[in-house]
Parts: structure tokens; C-alpha cells; sequence
RNA sequence: GCCCGGAUGGUGGAAUGGUAGACACGCUGGACUUAAAAUCCAGUGGCCAUUGCGGCUGUGGGGGUUCAAGUCCCCCUCCGGGUACCA
């Protein structure tokens, strides 16, 4: 009997295709339900590769599983299919990238089909298709039309949002600018990072820290641009407080909160000497303010036009200059290397009314806090850097907690920087009624922020590190914003009714003059005229690739709906997601744009949760082996030749090492899933998949394993496929046992998500019925069905073949029965001083004074401690240890 | 620099503080075969002993807690990921 997966994998594929086996009803009869999401993928050209099938059988494996134990499964699969290839290859061919996609579409789904993975193709979407993206633009109007209460703490109709009498009486021009400035989506200039390269404005999370493009490596630079954006940081306390309650990795959470920034600290007024001016600074640390010897502007600042004295003008001037043309890749580089002008101006330290002078320096970023800071130099390293290069005044003020008395004495002398906790000096003003000497940090930071706030100075201030989203981009396939530009200057939005706004057919995909996008070119479409003929033009950037797939597990819940974007009781019924599986690169963007849009939804009421995912779970990436030469030049795979476990060049004939690096085109290391199922059947590749590791952890791919699990299934085959191995009547205690040890381990395991040990305890259980050669048909039955999860296809064959005619998917989970968990006795390890010695057979639960007793007996133990009575520690029914 | 992970045989990995190396690959030997593949059986961390029992050593390195440490604590090295003039 010859496992043939190719042929009983074809029929079952067939089966549940005809019989919709995996189409989800929206029963709401029964309370179990169980979302449960995979990361939609982007179809690339290049198809599936072996890392895409380790996520979605991880949950493939659950949701079979919790539908053997009669849970509801909403288990859907869609594209995210925006982006920027197919629009390159539109440019390269004229291709339409809806062609391209629908292709790439096509074999991203034969081959997850081919992978036996059970989603519920009824509920296909694709963020391309207008019925989809009808509903992106739809949300849109909604964050524009949402203002941030916070006095609530929630968003709200910006119809409700109260506008002070001073602004009415401004005129309706100030009403709208008022409006529009506590729109969650607003329209504005930005300084934005542009990749010359793809001529496109990208996002700053998307330019990496050596300021290239994330997607093309190339340089970005920056320009001054209008863009929409949106609101996010009205929400940061929101995201931080909401990540407490989620089943979610640490480090993903940390990773948010990092992102997020949360900074508490105070904003002190400085008045500045000779100008009617104050420049407000944001600090954490108020109470190093008698610390404070000089102040530093960013370069962007507005008040360093109005306090630069005229004799520091020209030089301020050319600082500036030269700071804008600064990229971030340069900033960076010169970490270290601190730059600035003095403005010539002063400014007055309000706890002891020194003079300090203004610097203007690009340490200092507009985009945070106020844009502007007191310098503290002997209490923070970068102020202590750039003081010592300009040879400013370091005044310590805080006598560090260490007993080093060299290094104390230095800190105190302003030669060295100190950060940590202290003890206050030379921090008092009895004029004022301020003295800190003695307190230590905690108690300087309240006593200071308590002195400021009656002063009228300064208030507790929170601040973030999150800043407002770029959310256009210059691109034709995107989702077009319903947005109209009139010629008086204002911009209005698509009535609902009116949308989806579609994308125009264009003869050419090239970018528009000037970076714009390529909708730039549509005339016929662009512009538009109003009823009182008033003209128009059309948004021609689109929304970023996170638009879509910011919401796509709320249009799985009802995806043919063009009502609504949802139905409400099927939103209330499925909602939240309650496991959520994929790659930790999307820990930040993507999961807290997700949560952001999605809080926003619970506000207005769209949604009934105000979290969308309960439990994350990233899997690791699937590696590869790669080569390389000694002095570390990289081997493409089929220049390789293996001899004697050793790895050489075909060419050169150099011995090569094997490293284990990410899958990539130029190494040809590159694992295709076809491939795989053609030699080893799908079965085998999803078991290898999650055999090979813990789901969490990076692994690389190995043929050679592929064969041990196609090995086991085989086997399994062998056994079980054959009549004259199934018997009837009781079952050998031995395999009983084993049986139920092996469900008990298995049903656990897919609780934890603990896929390869799950796999292991099969193994276990099939050597030991191989051993005995037979199994009863009960036994038989209870091992396809916890074996089916893994191996859908073989489960179903030899479900039919041991004598059933319905699908396993739905047949109830098998319960391991305690009875046959526990042996009657057990081979007891005995150590000796913690080193394993020997093992005795011995009853379980045997009394603690008898177990004594038999050990002390044994000739074994007695070579240990002959004739002297040892200390015995037992642990019952788990080892006894001997302590001379 | 900071934050988060990680380091266990030839390889992937397993181990509620309680028998380190489950399971699998690979390798070695054997059975079957004209032969090979497939399959089955046995062995397999290292060192020593092997006529028999066995002994020593071993989870990146160094300390510590404990009857007992891969697991807990302290210090260090290396690797991976994230992040960076955020005041």
C-alpha cells in the first residue's frame, strides 16, 4: 500500500471545493465562535514562498481544530493587493495594474488551495476592487469628519464640535480653518521625505535610519509639500493604554510603546532678555533648572528670526541654510559631532533670574516637544557635549549617588555628566521660594513642577513621540481620495452616496510634473464642475498601501455587502479577532494604524470593540542555507557541491561555509512551496513546516527534514490504510495508554500554539503502535482525527478509509481519558547528589517511608553510602535523590 | 548608546528547578535484494573502559543560590531584531 498524497490530495482538494466544506454560516445560535485572522499577503509577482504556508497552516491547524470542538470558524483570505510593483511594471509595459494583479491574485490562491488550507473562499476580498475600496474612501469621510473631545477622551462627529464665540465672530473663513485644524484628517503642507528615485513621498516610518527608502534602497530627500494626514497622536494614550490588556508578544507591545513615546515632563516659560518674547521649553527634567546655562532653539523655530541680534544675523542665517539641507542621513552621521550658532541673544533663567544665552542648534527638532530647550549640560549628555565643544558654562547641580569620590568630585566640578539620581546643590532661591538642596529627584521633579505651576511658568506636560501620519502618496494605484479641490481654495469631500470613486483608465502610468501622481494626467476625470459652475480638481495622490489592510478583518465579517460596510450583528457576533498570526514586521505600522482606525470606529459607533485583535502571534521567519567563501563573499546555491558534509565551490573547487541567511534571489536559496508539494505532497509541507521549530522562532528550511515527516505520514498510511491492522474489540493497555497521553499532549499543544512538539507526540504514538502492528478501529479513529489538523488531506482518506463517509472536519475532537494516563509504576530515577545513578521500578503513589525503605535496600544505592544512613529526598512519583 | 530576544550533539530541535539531548534528520552496522531504492532492526554527545558492570565530562564563559540548575540570581562574551540627537 503506497502513500500516494499526490492523487488523495487532488481529491480532497476537490471535495471541500465542491461541498464548500469550509464555508462559514453566520449562525449566531452558537455562542463558540472563533475569528481567527491571518496577514492578508501582498501578491507579488514571484508567487508564494515557504514562509507565507508556516503562518496560515499554524492557524489552519487551530481553526480545524476548534471546529472539531464545535466552534463557529471564520477562517477568510484576501489580497492586499495595492502597490508598487504592479504600477512599475504598468510603467515598464503599459500593462494595467489591475491585469497584473488579478494574474498574481490567481496564483497566490491555485497555490494556497494546493496547501489544503481551509479558508472560506465565499468571503475572497481584494483592497483593489472597488466594492472593497468604496468602503477605505468611506472611512476616510468619517476621520475627516472626526474631531478628537478631549474632555471625553473619544472621537466625535466634527458637527459637535463646539467652536469658540471669538472664532465665530471671526467669520465663517476662521470657522472652517477652526474646523479643519481638529479634523482627524486634514489637508496641510508638510515637510515630507521624497524618493527621487520612485518619485513618491513616503511616510517617515517608511525611510530607514541610514535615510534610504525603505522599498528601493535609493536616497530620500525632503520637500515641503501639501498632504493629508492624520491625526494619530490624539490617540497615543489611548494605543499605550489599550496594549495592557492584549494576549499579545511583549516585545511587539514594547515595540508599540517605544514607538509611541510617552514622555512625562513640564513646559517652563523663559523670558527673553530685551525682546517681548518668552520661548517655552519642554522638558522631563524641571528640577534640573538651576542647571539650565544656556538654551537651544531648533532651526525651524519661528523665534529665531524675531531674537537673532543683527550683529549674528548673517551667521545665523548661513546656519540654517546649511541645516536644511541637512538629510537625516547626515544628521546622524554626525551623531557625535555637534553643531550651532549663538544668537547672539539672552534669555532669563526664572529660578535665579541668570542671563543665558540662545543658541540655535539642529540637535534640537521642531517636530517635538516645543521645538526648543533648556540646556542642562552637567545632567545630560548631549547639552554636556555641546557645551564642552563651545565651551559653555556646566554648572552641576546634583551631587551623584555613588562613592566613587573621584569620579563624584569630577561630576561636581562640571567635568563629567551625570544622569542618574542624586542629591540637589546650589539649587536654592529663598527670594523666589524655591530651594531644592537635598531633596532627591523624585522629590525635586514634584517640588520644582508644584513652584513653576504657582509661579504661572510652567505646567506638567505630556508628550509624545508619535507624530501626525502621512496619508497620501504619489501613486495611481491606490485608493483615490473622494476629494474635490475648488478654485476658491476649499476643499470638499464626496457625498457617500457617490462612492466608490474609481480609479480612471490612463494611456501612461508615469509620474505627473513635479512628483505628482500619474492621476495627474487623467483630465476627463480630473476636473470637475459644480452645479453653480464653480470649477474643481480632483485629489490626485492616493491613499498608502496601509489603507487597505488597515480594516480588511472588518469586511471579511460581511464581505458582499454594498449597504453597508458591514452588517452590525454579524460585526457584534465575530468581532474581536481572536487569534491574529503573522510576520513581526509589521509589530509597529501595521498593527497600531490598525488600532488606531479601529478606535476611532468604536467611537463613532461603527464597531462594538475597541480593540480589534485580542491575541497576536508572530511567527519567525523561514531562513535558508546559504554559502560562503572564507573571506565572506556570499555563493549563489548551485554553485555548491556537498562531499563528505563538506561544502566546496563548483567552480574554484574553494571549501565553502554553510551559514543559514534570509531566502533571497541573488543567493538562490530561495524554497518554492510548488516544488515542495510536488515531491513531498502538501501534507508534508505543512508538517515540516511546523515541525521544525517553535512557530516563534527563526529556522532554517532543510530539505532532508521534509523527507522525515513524508516518512511518518507514510507510515501512518501503512498502518492505518491497511484492514488487516484494524481489529475490533479492547485495545493493548500499552497503545492505550500511549493514545491518550499523545491527545492529551496534542490538545494541548494547539491550545499553546506548540505545533512541533504536538507533531513529536504523534511520532511517539505511531512508533509504539508500529511496534504491535495493529490498533483497534476506535484507537485508529481518535489518532486520524487529532492527526487531520496537520494532515487535512490524509486525515480525510483515511477517515473514509476506516469506514466513514462524511468529512472528519466537523467529526467531534477526541477527549483523553485519565484512567489510561497514568501507569501503575514507573522506573523512579535515584540520583545521588543530584547525579542519576540508576532507576527503580516502583509503584505510583507509593508512600513516602516505603520508597525510603526500598531504596535504602537496594545493592545499588548501598554502593554510595555503604553502611551510613543517608539524607533521601523524594519527590513523589518523579526522582529520589541520595544526599551524602 | 538604549530596548527586546537568543546561544543545548554533526544538523533542526526537546526538557512544570527533579533522569539533559524527546522527536526528526544525518551517520554507522545489520536484514531483505543479483544490485540499488524503499522498508525493517540495532547503534549514535564527547572522552576512557569494554570480558562484565561501568566511570569521567558535558547546555556560550565566570561566579552564586539549592538536596538538585539548560531552567533562578549576579557579571561577561558573542549573535539576531528594533530604535536612535525625542530634551
Amino acid at each position: 500500500m503506497d502513500y500516494n498524497f499526490s492523487e488523495i490530495e487532488k481529491k480532497w482538494q476537490e471535495y471541500w471545493e465542491k461541498n464548500k466544506t469550509f464555508k462559514t454560516s453566520d449562525d449566531f445560535s452558537n455562542p463558540n465562535k472563533f475569528y481567527i485572522l491571518d496577514m492578508f499577503p501582498y501578491p507579488s509577482g514571484s508567487g508564494l514562498h515557504v514562509g507565507h504556508p508556516e503562518g496560515y497552516t499554524a492557524t489552519d491547524i487551530v481553526a480545524r481544530y476548534k471546529r472539531m470542538r464545535g466552534f463557529n470558524v471564520l477562517r477568510p483570505m484576501g489580497w492586499d493587493a495595492f502597490g508598487l510593483p504592479a504600477e512599475q511594471y504598468a510603467i515598464q509595459t503599459g500593462t494595467h495594474p489591475a491585469v497584473t494583479t488579478n494574474k498574481n491574485c490567481d496564483t497566490f490562491r491555485r497555490q494556497i488551495k494546493e496547501i489544503g488550507l481551509s479558508y472560506d473562499w465565499d468571503r475572497e476580498i481584494n483592497t483593489t476592487d472597488p466594492g472593497y475600496f468604496k468602503w477605505t474612501q468611506w472611512i476616510f469621510i468619517r476621520l475627516y469628519n472626526t474631531w478628537y473631545d478631549e474632555k471625553t477622551n473619544r472621537g466625535r462627529d466634527i458637527k459637535e464640535l463646539p467652536v469658540p464665540i471669538d472664532v465665530i465672530k471671526a467669520g465663517d473663513k476662521a470657522r472652517e480653518e477652526y474646523i479643519n485644524s481638529r479634523r482627524l484628517a486634514y489637508y496641510d503642507d508638510a515637510q515630507i521625505w521624497y524618493c527621487p528615485s520612485c518619485r513618491i513621498v513616503c511616510a517617515n516610518e517608511e525611510v530607514l535610519n541610514d535615510g534610504t527608502h525603505e522599498k528601493c534602497g535609493n536616497r530620500v530627500s525632503k520637500r515641503n509639500l501639501k498632504q493629508w494626514m492624520l491625526r494619530i497622536p490624539y490617540y497615543a494614550e489611548r494605543l499605550l493604554n489599550g496594549l495592557e490588556s492584549l494576549d499579545w508578544p511583549e516585545g511587539i507591545k514594547e515595540m508599540q510603546r517605544n514607538w509611541i513615546g510617552r514622555s512625562t515632563g513640564a513646559e517652563v516659560d523663559f523670558r527673553v532678555d530685551g525682546y517681548n518674547e518668552k520661548i517655552c521649553v519642554y522638558t522631563t527634567r524641571p528640577d534640573t533648572l538651576f542647571g539650565a546655562t544656556y538654551m537651544v532653539l531648533a532651526p525651524e523655530h519661528p523665534l529665531v528670526a524675531k531674537i537673532t541680534a543683527p550683529s549674528m544675523r548673517q551667521i545665523v542665517e548661513e546656519y540654517l541654510i546649511a541645516a536644511s539641507m541637512k538629510s537625516d542621513l547626515d544628521r546622524t552621521d554626525l551623531a557625535k559631532e555637534k553643531s550651532g550658532v549663538f544668537t547672539g541673544t539672552y534669555a532669563i533663567n526664572p529660578v535665579n533670574n541668570k542671563k543665558i544665552p540662545v543658541w540655535v542648534a539642529d540637535y534640537v527638532l521642531m517636530g517635538y516637544g516645543t521645538g526648543a530647550i533648556m540646556a542642562v549640560p552637567a545632567h545630560d549628555e548631549r547639552d554636556f557635549e555641546f557645551a564642552e565643544k563651545f565651551g559653555l558654562a556646566i554648572d552641576c547641580i546634583l551631587s551623584p549617588d555613588i562613592t566613587d569620590e573621584e569620579q563624584k568630585n569630577r561630576i561636581i566640578a562640571g567635568k563629567e555628566c551625570w544622569t542618574e539620581d542624586g542629591e540637589y546643590i546650589n539649587s536654592s532661591n529663598p527670594e523666589a521660594g524655591i530651594t531644592l538642596n537635598g531633596l532627591n529627584k523624585e522629590k525635586g521633579i514634584a517640588t520644582i513642577t508644584a513652584w513653576l505651576e504657582k509661579k504661572g511658568i510652567g505646567v506638567p506636560r505630556v508628550n509624545y513621540k508619535l507624530r501626525d501620519w502621512l496619508f497620501s502618496r504619489q501613486r495611481y494605484w491606490g485608493e483615490p481620495f473622494p476629494v474635490i479641490h475648488w478654485e476658491d481654495g476649499t476643499i470638499s469631500l464626496l457625498d457617500e452616496n457617490d462612492l466608490p470613486l474609481e480609479l480612471p483608465e490612463l494611456a501612461v502610468y508615469e509620474p505627473g510634473e513635479n512628483g505628482e501622481s500619474p492621476l495627474a494626467n487623467a483630465t476627463d476625470w480630473l476636473y470637475v464642475t459644480d452645479r453653480n459652475g464653480r470649477r474643481g480638481r480632483r485629489e490626485t495622490n492616493t491613499m498608502p498601501q496601509w489603507a487597505g489592510s488597515c480594516w480588511y478583518y472588518l469586511r471579511f465579517i460581511d464581505p458582499g455587502n454594498n449597504k453597508e460596510i458591514f452588517d452590525r450583528a454579524r460585526e457584534k457576533y465575530w468581532m474581536p479577532v481572536d487569534l491574529y498570526i503573522g510576520g513581526a514586521e509589521h509589530a509597529v505600522l501595521h498593527l497600531l494604524y490598525s488600532r488606531f482606525w479601529h478606535k476611532v470606529m468604536f467611537d463613532l459607533g461603527i464597531v462594538s470593540t475597541d480593540e480589534p485583535f485580542i491575541k497576536l502571534f508572530n511567527q519567525g521567519m523561514i531562513l535558508a542555507f546559504a554559502y560562503e567563501t572564507a573571506a565572506g563573499a556570499k555563493v549563489s546555491s548551485d554553485q555548491v557541491t556537498e562531499k563528505d558534509g563538506k561544502y566546496f565551490h563548483t567552480e574554484t573547487g574553494e571549501e565553502l561555509k554553510q551559514i543559514v541567511a534570509k531566502m533571497s534571489k541573488s543567493l538562490k536559496n530561495v524554497v518554492n512551496p510548488d516544488d515542495v508539494i510536488s515531491r513531498y505532497g502538501a501534507d508534508s509541507l505543512r508538517l515540516y513546516e511546523m515541525f521544525m521549530g517553535p512557530l516563534e522562532a527563526a529556522k532554517p528550511w532543510d530539505d532532508k527534514g521534509v523527507k522525515g515527516v513524508l516518512n511518518f505520514l507514510a507510515r501512518s498510511y501503512r498502518l492505518l490504510a491497511n484492514h488487516e491492522n484494524i481489529t475490533e474489540g479492547d485495545e493493548d493497555p500499552e497503545i492505550l495508554r500511549s493514545l491518550h497521553q499523545t491527545i492529551k499532549k496534542v490538545t494541548d499543544d494547539i491550545e499553546n500554539l506548540h505545533f512541533n512538539t504536538a507533531i513529536s507526540a504523534m511520532m511517539i504514538f505511531l512508533n509504539t503502535a508500529m511496534k504491535k502492528g495493529k490498533v483497534t478501529r476506535d484507537t485508529a479513529k481518535s489518532y486520524i482525527k487529532i492527526l487531520s489538523p496537520f494532515a487535512p488531506h490524509l486525515g480525510e482518506e483515511l477517515w473514509q478509509l476506516t469506514g466513514n463517509t462524511t468529512t472528519i472536519a466537523f467529526v467531534p475532537w477526541p477527549v483523553a481519558d485519565q484512567r489510561y494516563l497514568k501507569a501503575s509504576t514507573f522506573e523512579c530515577p535515584v540520583s545521588v547528589n543530584g547525579k542519576m545513578r540508576f532507576k527503580i521500578e516502583l509503584p505510583t503513589n507509593l508512600p513516602q517511608e516505603e520508597v525510603r525503605a526500598i531504596v535504602l535496600a537496594d545493592e545499588r544505592a548501598r554502593k554510595w553510602f555503604g553502611d551510613a544512613t543517608p539524607k533521601i529526598i523524594i519527590v513523589p512519583n518523579r526522582i529520589v535523590n541520595i544526599v551524602l
